[in-house]
RNA sequence: GGGCCGUUGGCGCAGUUGGUAGCGCACUUGCAUGACACGCAAGGGGUCACAGGUUCGAGUCCUGUACGGCCCA
């Protein structure tokens, strides 16, 4: 037969004309029908829509996506979805911007609103409603998804698109909610007021996970404080003087000499004239300042444990927008020694921002001579939220709090019971689960989320009870308790006294994308195939969201299961820019993938993604992409070579037993090995060894072996040398076996270019092949020449005591010789003599023939030697002595 | 301050139970041979961050130091 070669084979459009035929045939797809084949279900990381797809994203997905590949021609039922993350915060900004919108919720809803992009990006941001905001975010994500989803169909990412979701969607929506009621049912969650970290710009709270110290520069002020009965005065520190007002205790070291004697006394707090107690607490730092620090509800946590285990007062004086509010030093809370005084001097902060009031309180101080030194610049790490440009405040809510504290040793015990890749990214998820310091605060107050599925009474005065939530039927799920009501409340006593008012949070991204195994599983809503895919097999992600991501749905899994989501994890590293920085949009070295497909090609950008080994940085290299594609190119011109010479037509084919003979047999054995060593680095998620051990390979059967047998694989006695029919199906066999165990060694790696050439002589997708096996290789060999017309029994023979290595070695030093001779490789040799161990020589003996074909020459001279062999090139030009050495003939 | 990872030719990296230091890119020289010049052949280039220690022998094991990166406080 012969094989469909194109005359010049390219990589232009390879992307464009394949990928749609994959979607046509759903190749991808996951068959809910089979039950014959074992399942694979990776748990894909769903990508915030609201940013841009870097290289980062291109690193990791790419990996991902080779375990896919791979384990579907192991035969698996492969279950690979893409989800979207476009709930949440990221998203609202992203629109807020884009549309020139801000969300104000006491504005009316506007049917039929459309937003479009602003034409001058300086003009205000114009308020809708809230249900308008919301969908103009639906809007919005929906174009990005498409984007993003065309990115990866050209990067070839063998995702069953039928499967995608949204953590928007109902679905998302739906198993949010219900495992919220859950988790509540079963005392895992719960509703409480308290002082939380929280964002004056964005009004929301935050969680543990999301906080970034960051340095900045401030002042540390001494102040004085004086005893109660005036007898002395104390020196306290501080980097936040504006909390002064908000001061309700001293605290010491129970251990520090310097303040044993005040400790039950109280002190006055300066300008305000505010009784505080003076107490000890191990947690202050002797070392620190002078030893005295000031509680203040709230400057920071440490002054929540203070103010919990001291069992303090609260004096807030910080609202949600981050300002002072106004204050009655004459009240019981705030009740000073002086109130006038104490009142006039605030007058100087109320109303204005935390940073702002520090100021005008630095100025007070030091008129009234209260500094007992000069303000001192000092470098400090402040708490921030992640996507936040103020220091966060804490402000006392009321929020919804998933238990994790008491949960910290079954977290730690899932921890080591996953396969984490590679294993010592285990010890960042250790780290952090012993470092939780609360409970993980799941609402925000925002509007592009999932609401929480609550609502609270209000009783007769029209006060709102939260301490009594109602809950909604699981079978209302999902709901808005903003649109809908509670079962038996009219729906006209929304926000009326003896009525009902609906919770206006809505939940953290995290605490929807914590469930994306239960999302995509059809958790409670398709039990037989949930049963089915859960646990789920892989979750590879970047190593950043360990703490986020990787934790919570371990937690979430933990507490409605009692077992880990999955079995495996492969942690991605970051991607550098080229300058080894790493990239953020901040920065601007942002390295967008689209162009550089079209520059290098998808399977080029995929060898680079695959070069980077899991959990190592890897730097964005365009040098590697460019020997990607260079491999891509040597892989079609090199197929096309040998299925063309394997097709080419023989004067006098004859049905003949053929033996394979001893250089083609080492050939296969070499590539048994390869397959061997490809499959085992793949069985460890060890991509980048797979793909070395199958590329080290392709090389050199493309530079030594090809080289080797050409002409005696051309046959028709056109060679200086005559094979026979035999020898030459021989050669050909290897060279089509070989090809076609490569391009599937290569598939998952480099799947157009390997479709591409798979076209050529089979039938059917190569993603769909099944996986070379290494004790199948001679069968493979036998069905190769069946295709190629060979009615004859292919033999299999032992290449044993046969060395080809010192085949190739003698042909190595004939090139050798003739590039020393700046001559050309064709240039004829009239003599090459051989001197070597009798081993050596009994090789180069059966091999002959393509040696003379392959170096030109026209007689070969062997002898047998004891000690130390040579070879000696008599070519045309030259006549060179060299030392074959003993090491090949060993 | 604590933790993790890294430091190997100009650059990017490999080196799996300790036994003569490898690969790719770049570089130099040569080659138009029936697939590929985005090719082929050959070549030069490293006291494996530093200092100790274990050992007959250390890039590899142990201790410490420096530098870089990331995470946490």
């Amino acid at each position: 037969m012969t094989f469909s070669v194109p005359e010049k084979p390219t990589l232009e459009g390879i992307e464009t004309n394949w990928s749609p035929r994959w979607d046509q045939e759903r190749l991808y797809a996951f068959d809910e029908t089979d039950e014959s084949k074992p399942i694979y279900s990776i748990d894909t990381p769903p990508p915030t829509v609201s940013g841009s797809l870097h290289a980062g994203h291109v690193l990791s997905y790419t990996h991902t996506d080779i375990i896919a590949r791979y384990k579907r021609m192991r035969g698996f039922n492969v279950f690979y979805p893409m989800g979207w993350d476009d709930n949440g915060l990221p998203t609202e900004r992203r629109v807020q911007n884009y549309y020139g919108i801000t969300c104000d919720p006491s504005i009316a809803y506007v049917p039929n609103f459309v937003p479009t992009p602003p034409t001058d990006a300086k003009v205000r941001h114009t308020p809708i409603s809230r249900t308008n905001f919301i969908d103009a975010c639906q809007k919005l994500t929906a174009e990005d998804e498409h984007a993003f989803e065309n990115l990866w169909r050209t990067l070839g990412l063998s995702v069953d698109w039928s499967r995608s979701y949204t953590t928007i969607s109902q679905r998302s929506q739906l198993v949010s909610q219900l495992s919220f009621i859950r988790l509540l049912n079963t005392g895992h969650l719960y509703h409480a007021e308290s002082p939380t970290l929280w964002d004056v710009d964005f009004q929301t709270a935050v969680s543990q996970a999301e906080l970034e110290d960051k340095e900045e520069d401030g002042l540390f002020y001494s102040i004085a404080f004086s005893l109660a009965d005036g007898s002395d005065k104390l020196e306290v520190q501080t980097t936040r003087p504006e909390l002064l007002p908000a001061c309700v205790a001293l605290v010491a070291n129970p251990d520090d000499a310097r303040y044993r004697s005040h400790f039950g006394k109280s002190a006055a707090t300066p300008l305000f004239g505010i009784e505080v107690p003076i107490l000890a607490h191990p947690l202050a730092e002797i070392d620190k300042g002078s030893g005295l620090a000031m509680v203040c509800t709230f400057g920071d946590m440490t002054d929540v444990l203070w103010w919990r285990d001291l069992d303090l007062p609260t004096r807030s004086i910080i609202d949600r927008r981050g300002r002072l509010v106004p204050l009655d030093f004459a009240s019981d809370r705030f009740r000073s020694r002086h109130p006038d005084t104490a009142a006039q001097y605030y007058e100087e902060m109320a109303t204005k921002t935390a940073r702002q009031a520090r100021t005008a309180v630095a100025t007070l101080l030091e008129e009234n001579r209260y500094f007992t030194a000069e303000p001192r610049r000092i470098r400090h790490s402040v708490k921030f939220y992640e996507k936040g440009d103020k220091p966060l405040e804490v402000v006392t809510s009321w929020q919804w709090y998933i238990r994790t504290l008491n949960h910290k040793e079954m977290l730690l015990r899932l921890g080591s019971e996953l396969n984490w890749n590679p294993p010592h990214m285990k010890v960042r998820y250790e780290n952090w689960v012993r470092g939780l310091a609360s409970d993980w605060n799941i609402s925000r107050q925002r509007y592009f989320g999932i609401p929480i599925p609550v609502w609270y009474p209000i009783d007769e005065n029209g006060v709102v009870d939260r301490s009594s939530p109602i809950l909604p039927e699981e079978d209302e799920l999902p709901i808005d308790p903003f649109q809908d009501s509670p079962a038996g409340y009219d729906p006209h006593l929304r926000n009326q006294p003896n009525g009902f008012i609906g919770d206006s949070d809505v939940m953290d991204t995290w605490a929807t994308s914590s469930l994306t195994p239960q999302i995509a599983t059809g958790w409670e809503s398709d039990p037989e195939l949930y049963a089915r895919l859960f646990p789920m097999d892989l979750r590879p992600q970047g190593q950043d969201i360990i703490r986020t991501w990787l934790f919570y749905t371990v937690l979430r899994s933990a507490l409605s299961t009692g077992e880990l989501p999955w079995r495996n994890t492969v942690i991605s590293g970051f991607v550098l820019d080229p300058d080894r920085k790493k990239m953020s949009k901040s920065k601007g070295n942002v390295v967008t993938p689209m162009p550089l497909i079209e520059k290098h090609g998808a399977d080029a950008l995929r060898y680079w993604a695959a070069c980077g080994r899991p959990g190592v940085d890897t730097a964005a290299d365009e040098n590697t992409m460019k020997v990607g594609r260079r491999l891509a190119i040597k892989i079609l011109n090199a197929s096309k070579f040998a299925l063309s010479i394997a097709s080419g037509p023989l004067t006098d084919f004859t049905q003949v037993k053929v033996p394979l003979l001893p250089i083609d047999a080492a050939l296969l054995d070499t590539l048994k090995g390869t397959v061997a060593a490809t499959t085992a680095a793949l069985e460890t998620y060890d991509h980048t060894r797979a793909l070395e051990a199958t590329e080290t390979f392709f090389w050199s059967f493309c530079d030594d072996y090809i080289e080797m047998v050409k002409l005696r694989a051309y046959g028709n006695g056109e060679a200086s040398q005559e094979f026979s029919f035999a020898e030459t199906m021989s050669a050909r066999v290897t060279l089509v076996t070989t090809t076609a165990v490569l391009m599937r060694l290569f598939s998952p790696f480099l799947p157009f270019v390997t479709e591409e050439v798979w076209s050529w002589f089979h039938k059917g997708s190569i993603h769909r092949a099944p996986w070379p096996e290494e004790h199948a290789i001679f069968s493979e060999a036998q069905s190769v020449a069946a295709d190629l017309d060979l009615e004859e029994e292919l033999v299999a023979t032992t290449a044993e005591g046969f060395e080809a290595d010192v085949v190739y070695h003698v042909l190595s030093k004939v090139r050798r010789a003739k590039t020393e001779a700046k001559t050309s490789m064709k240039t004829k040799v009239s003599v090459l003599s051989v001197t070597a161990s009798p081993e050596a020589i009994s090789t180069i003996e059966i091999a002959k023939a393509d040696l003379a074909s392959a170096t030109g020459a026209r007689e070969i001279k062997l002898q047998s030697s004891v000690g130390s062999g040579s070879i000696s090139v008599e070519a045309i030009e030259v006549s060179v002595e060299l030392d074959l050495g003993q090491d090949k003939s060993a």
